[in-house]
DNA sequence: GCAATAGTGTCTTTTAGACAATATTCA
DNA sequence: TGAATATTGTCTAAAAGACACTATTGC
């Protein structure tokens, strides 16, 4: 209980990162391998302690961004995702954590950064079922960022971040399938899309490819709410909780 | 930059609580009048400190829902909001806040619990517009929050975190009128709560009132998620506003 | 009957969902 | 021409949106 000269208790910051992105027409996530206790040797999200008191927590985030995943001054998605900082969750002592989400279209190689040195890129359906074992309480972290992910590509223009500054809707919809892991048909995907004023505009002169016809390029429109929303289907979704 | 034996920064972590409900058909939200120093005077979400290290972070949203909101044991609803870390954000130091949304049905009288003393319910509009001065940046957290309940609204059983246990459908229909700030229409609002299956489930005898034809009583189903969602649209005509 | 609120039915327009055919490029 | 990918069109079923009427209570 709280008394005369009572001061509150203070706690270590942390901020964490989800960071998705499309290779291989999979979902994938970046991961590091932890070369020091705690969980030295297991996979963990990038991220670390705040720098110093004065640092802000996105702030925080970007840096750990350039620092931990070679991902510097590169334009990307970056949300809040939320904050995780159960007593006991890291045996260090009392570490608050603040998870981000980032969305990046598809990088260079295995990520060429500073220390991104033990980074990789593991497909989110193995981490989510527990094939890749995570330090921490990273897989729950893991788990609510690819359902915020899953759930805005519904009712916002999000899936334009996994793409490139210009993209056909083809690959716009690879997007969709990859990340909702269902597939979708294109003549309805091609008029949904379209008839959305302001998700995506007309760019370049329209043309690109290898082999067969080439496609017309977009970019990221001004709209960022959908309305309506782009339906998830064919998936069980539907029952409770 | 980190050497040797850098240690990472310690920060003082607090709750704040943006608790909504229904009170004359308007949304409203429960505001303290700060009796000490920083914004001394000034309305302010009701919050605190961290009780002590091993305390988890909703378990002390909890006691302050009890200790400063009078909400004890009461079921209501309860998700994180989101972090608010901006350094100069408290002039205490580096304070960094986690952001509850709480949801309540209508509650007995002015709140009389313990030290929700000076607690009262503020319409939302007002709130929203600037009219009470809120201290630190509560007025942002305010904004996210309903922002967040107007969005979950339409894809997700929130609004039956508004109602007590048994409610109609008209009451259910002014949840959503208040918080959306729109007016429906009843016919179709009926044929839509009725169709999503598992939303509410008809519960009681079916009846109650005062004057007028005795109302059917639901309570909420077992689906959180809605779908298809409900769409937020104005009444075409109507009663204008 | 009258006042007051609860609940249902129908029509029209829009949108989703399923399906097949045409267009454009390169070899 | 053929292979490969892009793009558009049509039909049907379902849902949204607008509208008016019937039902049940207390007086």
């Amino acid at each position: 209980m709280p008394t005369d000269e009572w001061e509150p208790p203070a706690v270590l910051l942390t901020v964490d990162l989800v960071i998705l992105t499309l290779r291989d027409a999979a979902l994938r996530l970046l991961l590091i391998e932890r070369g020091v206790e705690p969980f030295r040797d297991a996979f963990a999200l990038p991220g670390g302690f705040l720098g110093h008191l004065g640092e802000g927590i996105e702030a925080a985030a970007r840096r750990e961004l350039a620092e931990e995943a070679g991902l510097g001054d590169r334009s990307l998605h970056l949300e809040q995702l939320g904050v995780y900082g159960e007593p006991g969750r890291d045996p260090r002592g009392r570490v608050v954590s603040v998870a981000y989400l980032a969305i990046s279209p598809r990088l260079p190689d295995p990520v060429a950064g500073t220390d991104a040195a033990g980074a990789s890129w593991h497909p989110v359906d193995a981490v989510l079922a527990g094939e890749v074992p995570l330090a921490f309480d990273h897989h729950r972290v893991v788990s609510d960022g690819v359902e915020r992910a899953r759930a805005k590509l519904e009712h916002s223009a999000l899936a334009t971040a996994f793409c490139a500054d210009t993209f056909t809707i083809s690959e716009l919809q690879e997007v969709y399938e990859a990340v909702w892991g269902t597939r979708l048909d294109p003549r309805n995907f091609y008029r949904k899309v379209q008839r959305t004023e302001g998700f995506i505009v007309a760019a370049g002169p329209t043309r690109k490819t290898e082999t067969g016809r080439p496609a017309r390029l977009f970019r990221a429109g001004p709209r960022q709410v959908l309305h309506p929303p782009m339906v998830r289907t064919a998936l069980t979704k539907g029952t409770d909780e």
